[in-house]
DNA sequence: CTGTTAGCGCCTTCAA
DNA sequence: TTGAAGGCGCTAACAG
């Protein structure tokens, strides 16, 4: 029965020391005997010691966690996102609270109270699609845990954030399917909340004006990533006079449910209408009609990436002035 | 800056009291005048008191958290089952730390020594692939850190356990393929290191014989669950005089690696060759060609159980002694 | 009803 | 080079 863990106490009186003298033994500690520090290495080794970091954290008002708040772990984006996180926490010696909002706000902000409670030392969050309002996350700054935001970020863009380059990866890919000779080409773009909504707009926006492309509102639509949602959207697309002969969805789960919608309403994917998406996740791979391409956005890398800056501002190797919001380049996927 | 965290001592200090006043007006103890009580209440309010979790962790030696080990979060079944843990854990005021272990042994070792070290208060675990030697799992024990295995159990079963009845689940699934007039149905069964390869073999081997129907082991192929693995398990499967014209996946990711292998061989998914798997993922769903059918695995029920009966035992309303192993019913879905 | 005290495991002065 | 003492925030005897 190993019930009682030993402790820096119980090895200095097995030793008839101070528990100070055990302390600096254990911590390499410059002050302290050749032959006392070998002795109490021997002993802790013997005992299987472990310091009790609850301890330490206790003490240090630290406890090496770091939570992660995210919409949906169902979605691929967001869970090769964590591995990314873990992995850059897990080398630095910090463990990983995970939070699902289920892309709702009020959840949200209960898993912000949760983690502030229970005194994580920073926080990664990628936004719920609906949060207009920061007040909880804004909070966090009064208590002095650093908050780093990716790739669902706020509006305004001060805070410290890892995004993509959603704007050039929109351009990217209608300016793919201008060059295949499409025309007329549809927009699913996301709710307002979300700044990458208006990005994805920018994108599309650009590549049709430099192609010297009118363009038509209609193709425009706002959805609310529901596959409901998108469904009446494409209906709507569907029924326009000029139907579009190409369609960028927001992501690759909207590019899903569109797909499906359109192939009920008899339409030839890929052939009558072209889809294009976000996200290029893996399970495209499965499918044998994917989109024609999917903008890559490198959750991966945006997990370690924010891991790195949270922990970094954590460790005070950096302070928040000494950094930038990070933009990484996306690439468009061809499938 | 609320830097400083009001603490029980601070008020105390303000109202003139003890701390254990303070302590014990904070939790609403019987012994305790209701003047006092509520002016302690207030006053916490107004300072926006909260308790420090931390010292409460030191102090209890127990800081309501639990360890969730599995093998792939980009698996949909695990982000499934992490909901389920993770809404039980909330509810219960617990917080959830996670890990992959990436079907590396290795890792899960490392994994159980961090989260011991981090001295949760029990870990809920879901195997990896290769896993064939328990002692890093048994070491537990000794520490009193109650561990739960879901899904991906060990052998023996002895253990808390929380997984799905995968041996009627292919019996189910294979009674079906008879039913539609199968006679030649292959298995692609797992890893021996999993518990669930035998049991699907079981489920096959008792369906088939029930129909009267002899066992062909050329038409049963252990693989071990990598794309290439299953591609070459594939190949075989259609290099024999007599192909298969059914194939029950080890689960729905073997599946569609199959289903891609076998459409790159011309085979047509489900006229030439029928598919039908276990898990029963959403992203079925999206795919215009799914399997035929699916087992379902529950693993959102799975990840609740767990939580439960670890949390059972963590807060001692249950010994281990009073539990036994939750084997939940599968269902074959249709698609 | 309330205050005093001790202690959880560890680290960190301050003294010796 | 070592020891003694104090304290992190909180809880829980034990006394009044």
């Amino acid at each position: 029965m190993d019930q009682k863990l030993p402790t820096i106490k119980e090895i200095a009186k097995r030793l008839n020391i101070s528990v100070s003298t055990v302390s600096r033994a254990l911590h390499n500690h410059p002050r302290i005997g050749l032959r006392t520090k070998m002795q109490v290495q021997k002993l802790a080794e013997e005992l299987h010691y472990e310091p009790n970091t609850l301890a330490i954290s206790f003490k240090q008002k630290k406890w090496f966690t770091i939570g992660v708040i995210l919409p949906e772990l169902n979605e691929q984006f967001f869970s090769q996102a964590i591995s990314g996180i873990e992995d850059v926490a897990t080398a630095q010696n910090y463990t990983v609270l995970i939070g699902q909002s289920h892309d709702s706000m009020e959840r949200e902000r209960m898993l912000v109270e949760a983690f502030r409670k229970h005194r994580v030392d920073g926080i990664v969050l990628s936004m719920a699609k609906n949060t207009d309002d920061y007040q909880h996350l804004e909070v966090l700054d009064k208590y002095n845990i650093p908050l780093v935001y990716f790739d669902r970020i706020p509006k305004g863009g001060q805070a410290l954030s890892v995004s993509s380059n959603i704007r050039s990866g929109a351009e990217q890919a209608v300016r793919y399917l201008l060059e295949k000779g499409h025309k007329r080409i549809a927009l699913l773009k996301g709710p307002d909340s979300l700044i990458a909504s208006a990005q994805r707009q920018e994108g599309y926006t650009s590549a049709l004006k430099q192609h010297g492309l009118q363009l038509d509102p209609d193709l425009i639509k706002e959805i609310d990533l529901s596959p409901e949602g998108t469904r009446a959207a494409l209906t709507q697309l569907l029924a326009l006079p000029q139907r579009p002969t190409a369609i960028l969805c927001f992501n690759d789960y909207v590019c899903f449910d569109a797909i499906q919608a359109a192939r009920q309403a008899k339409i030839r994917i890929n052939k009558d209408i072209s889809f294009v998406s976000f996200a290029n996740l893996p399970i495209c791979n499965f499918l044998d009609v994917p989109p024609l391409a999917s903008v890559e956005q490198h959750p991966y890398r945006q997990g370690q990436l924010a891991a790195e800056m949270l922990l970094d501002i954590v460790e005070k190797r950096k302070t928040i002035t000494d950094i930038k919001p990070v933009i990484l380049d996306t690439e468009l996927r061809i499938f």
